[in-house]
DNA sequence: CCGACTTGCTTCGAATTCGAAGCAGAGGTA
DNA sequence: TACCTCTGCTTCGAATTCGAAGCAAGTCGG
C-alpha cells in the first residue's frame, strides 16, 4: 500500500467535489425533465434507454443492473413497473433457463423518443453549454479511462455471495 | 457554439454517459467503504465533511441542503439522525429565528477524523489512479465551468414555491 | 401598526431503494 | 447419475427519499 493516498491535493479535492456537484445537479435536473415529459424517473429512462441502445432492443436483468449500477432488487421492482406500463415485456431467455430477458416493446420505444429530444436538451443546456467542442473531447478522454479503471476494479471485497462475518 | 441541441454527438453522449457511470461506481465504492469504516451513509458523511470544513464548524439547514443537493425534507431526516448520534447539535440561529444552526460535536469531528484516510483512500485509488497530476487539473479545470453554470441555471421553472400546474 | 408575501424548517404519507434470504436452473466432478 | 457449488432472479422487511402541506418568523408597502 502506498501512504501517498493519505491525502488529497486542493486539486483533487475540487475535482472531486465538482464532479459530485454537477452530477447531482444534472441528475436533478433531469429527473425533473423527465417526470414531467413523459412520467418517467431516471432509472427507468436509463433502463429504457439501455434497451434501445441493443441491437436486439432485449438485454438479461443481470446485465441492465450491472449497466445502470443498480441493485438486483431494486432492478426487479423497477422492471415490474416498466412492465406493468406496457414498456417492456419479460421472457425466459432461450439459453439459460433461469435468466430472464426485457424486451422494449413498442409502446417503449414510442416513450423514449417521445422523451429523448427533451432529455437531450437539459443536457446540452447545462452540462455542455459551458463547454467547448473540443474540451467535451478532452472531458471525454478523461473520464473514459477513469470508468474503464473502475469497471475493472472489484468493489472492495469481491466475495460475491460467500458468507460475510465470522471465519 | 454549436445550435444542434437536438441531438447529441457520438462524443458528447460518451462523455454523458461516462460521467454518469464513473459517478454511480464511486459514490457506490465510497458507501461502502463509510458504512464498513463508520457506520455512515453518503449523505451523512457529506454532511459532516462540510460541517467540518467550515470555520465555525456550523452550517444553517438551507445551506447545508443546497450544499448536499438534497431535500429539505430530506435533510431533516438526516440531521436528525446525525444529532441523535451526537454528532451534530441543532440550534436556533441568533439573528434568524426561524433558521437552524446544525454544529458539529467534538464526536462528530473525531468520527469524521476516522473514517476521511479510508474514504480519501478510496477516492484516490479509484478516481485518480488512471490519472497524471496534469490530467486531473484539466478535469478540475473543465468541471469548474460547468459547476459554476449550473449553479447560475434556475432548475427549470424556478418559481419557488408558486403553484405549479394551471396557467 | 396591519396585511400580504416570502423564507426556513418540520411533519406526513407514499414511493423507492437496498441487503438478506430463498428458490430454481446450470456446471463440474467422482 | 448423484452431489456440490455457483449463478440468476424474486420476495421480504427495513431504511431512506421525496413532494406537498403546514407552521412560525421575517420583510415590505400602505
Amino acid at each position: 500500500m502506498s501512504d501517498a493516498t493519505s491525502s488529497l491535493d486542493p486539486v483533487q479535492l475540487g475535482a472531486y467535489f465538482d464532479l459530485i456537484e454537477v452530477t447531482s445537479l444534472l441528475r436533478h435536473a433531469v429527473e425533473q425533465q423527465l417526470r414531467e415529459s413523459g412520467d418517467l424517473s431516471y432509472v427507468q429512462f436509463q433502463l429504457l434507454a439501455r434497451l434501445g441502445d441493443s441491437p436486439t432492443g432485449s438485454h438479461r436483468m443481470t446485465d441492465l443492473a450491472d449497466g445502470v449500477v443498480y441493485s438486483r432488487s431494486g432492478l426487479t421492482y423497477q422492471v415490474g413497473l416498466l412492465e406493468k406500463e406496457g414498456l417492456v415485456v419479460r421472457a425466459p431467455s432461450p439459453d439459460d433457463e433461469r435468466s430472464v430477458t426485457v424486451t422494449l416493446t413498442g409502446a417503449g420505444r414510442e416513450l423514449l423518443a417521445k422523451v429523448l429530444p427533451g432529455h437531450v436538451e437539459v443536457v446540452s443546456g447545462l452540462l455542455f453549454a459551458p463547454l467547448s467542442h473540443d474540451e467535451v473531447r478532452s472531458l471525454a478522454g478523461l473520464l473514459a479511462p477513469v470508468r474503464d479503471h473502475m469497471r475493472a476494479t472489484p468493489p472492495r471485497s469481491a466475495a460475491s455471495r460467500r458468507r460475510k462475518g465470522g471465519a
